[in-house]
DNA sequence: AACCTCCAGTTAATCGATTAACGTGCCGAG
DNA sequence: CTCGGCACGTTAATCGATTAACTGGAGGTT
């Protein structure tokens, strides 16, 4: 099961590995007789010749790798969506992702970045599972491309979800569908935590836009989970009567999962009595949900191609502030208009 | 910035690039004085030495890296537990982990298999996003490990969940809560689908087990996500009184989730007037369900762990038949007793 | 005839490490 | 004195490809 090598291809065609390698690799064509090429061809076809990318590699200075760190694979199930957009690019363009996972230990951050700058990457993408802002690991290449997060000094290029203008549609259907008495779901504040005020300010956009005095009571801030999301929509729905909220945008769909929850105990409908939006379009949660939810993705896929499309020189990055991936609103079932007893 | 070679440092050191390897290395120590190391890895650390893989590779014929296709990063939200136990081994043992998706296209598998042989990986490990059963990739190499998939033809380390024992575990649970008329809300037939019909096994077991008369009407079929687990719940409940379950255990969270929706909508309460054990531990729903889900767990992160291990060598496997991966019980709270009334 | 130009390849250096085989100087034993 | 052996390194081949520089001969020009 020995490799076969150029110069096995050579042999059985009686030239030179010089010969070999510029017909397999297309050069100086004109230099070779087609008859002699063909020759080459069939002797490489024969014997099986695979070339050795090792090899390759040291000559050409190029490993057609490129390294992707990531702070966890493990701990969100958006990980893989983002992945799958870098890859597809990578594989369009002939290369190959090589996958480090530090788990957000410097340590392993440091040895990581050895160890791909030492293999030779041709590129290198820095990956967090959840968008905020980083301070960016010493040794990182200049070129490096920030997937997910912003560098804390700038100067990199980066890309990560546009989530005011994501705020902004997932309210302005809200406004569309007859709401004004609309609140948000927020998550609680943390100093990484950029999705929060940005989603914020997108909500009150639109607001002032629809002419609606926003309510501070409307605000509503818990954990960004499930039960968080339960404890914020109880809190919302105790409201008296003519300042309870219509609709609910909430920060993630765990939350929305938690009103839904919350909806259903007290015997109201949603989308009849409340109407609820989402965000993060979660796999195999957001549309399971009963209502399917109207929610707003982020653009995982989308910001993985992009970034792949930079570190290969695809495509140019303003290295001065990060590129903004719109967030699309994904239109479900959550949302109608207001209760009748409430628009009077 | 051009890199700096291991001539550079041998320079600085006043010695030859074989002295410098063999200290950098720890190789035949005894053959260069104490002095003389000191000198080479002062020197070393002065330049800024970084040893260049490729060339190592391309010399001692290791690569330090390990091939991990797979058919799908992007459609299951499981993929990262998975990627994070074969990284988390191959990082302890210095590998680096190469990933390919080759979204269940056989040219892209074909193309993968290809660019991995051709980059001369250590090892490789073929990867399901989901357990089933697979015609082995020609040209996989004999020493691949399948990863969440076995062999139509065997022959090859495998590695799967332990499915029947996770369908006893859920079970078992149920039966020791007192409940005798247990549902199982199973996935439609599919022929490359085998968690269905040994979750089923299991089920069938612990019955026998506690001499409990398998009731077919109890075995509903649905398809397995959350819309399909509300029709299955649905007929379930439609049973007359004394036919009815008390507890259904669902082929995946998602069902669970749907059984939920159901049991909530006819005023039901989980789990005072039904039990619901479901399968997965999806990452974000499981826990976040309200009641959180009792659920048993499919080992991802374990079985990563595992198939590198193997890949490495630093575990046997026997290739006549997959390794099965126990599927661990999480005990949260939508199991009790049965109702009362029905008890009598 | 002398010189040039193509054609159709070949030779050999090179990428950056690893490692088997080979010095050298010195000391002690016989 | 001379040979062996050790301590401490060095030389050079090698991994498998790429590619700049070269070659040998046919044919064309002046």
């Amino acid at each position: 099961m020995a490799r076969v090598r150029m110069s096995d291809v050579a042999a059985r065609a009686g030239v030179s590995t010089a010969t070999v390698s510029m017909v397999l690799n297309g050069m100086n064509t004109t230099r070779v007789s087609p008859q002699t090429q063909q020759r080459v061809r069939d002797a490489a076809e024969a014997v099986g010749y695979k070339p050795n990318s090792v090899a390759r590699s040291l000559r050409t200075q190029q490993t057609r790798m490129v390294g992707l760190i990531s702070d966890t694979i493990a701990s969100t199930p958006f990980a893989g969506r983002m992945l799958a957009g870098a890859n597809d690019v990578a594989r369009e363009q002939g290369h190959l992702v090589i996958l480090v996972d530090t788990e957000q230990d410097p340590g392993a951050e440091r040895q990581a970045l050895n160890a791909l700058s030492g293999q030779q990457v041709d590129a290198m993408i820095y990956a967090s599972m959840w968008h905020r802002v980083v301070e960016v690991p010493e040794g990182l290449p200049e070129d490096a491309v920030l997937l997910d997060c912003a560098p804390v000094a700038g100067g990199r290029a980066a890309v990560v979800p546009d989530e005011r203008a994501g705020g902004v549609a997932a309210v302005r259907e809200l406004v569309a569908a007859g709401h004004r008495r609309i609140a948000f779901v927020d998550a609680e504040e943390r100093f990484d935590l950029v999705a929060s005020p940005l989603r914020y300010e997108g909500y009150l956009r639109v607001l002032a836009d629809a002419g609606i005095e926003p309510d501070p009571a409307l605000h509503a801030r818990a954990e960004p989970v499930a039960g968080g999301g339960r404890e914020a929509a109880r809190r919302l729905l105790d409201l008296p009567a003519g300042r309870r909220p219509t609709a609910m945008f909430c920060f993630n769909d765990r939350m929305a999962m938690g009103a839904y929850s919350v909806a259903h105990h007290r015997g109201l409908s949603v989308p009849g009595d409340l109407s609820v939006v989402g965000y993060d379009d979660q796999q195999l949660v957001a549309a399971e949900l009963d209502p399917p939810l109207t929610t707003v993705a982020l653009p995982h896929y989308e910001m993985g191609r992009w970034a792949m499309e930079v570190a290969l020189g695809l495509r140019r990055a303003d290295p001065a502030v990060p590129y903004l991936m719109p967030c699309p609103l994904i239109r479900r079932a959550s949302v109608g208009p207001p209760p009748a007893q409430l628009g009077g």
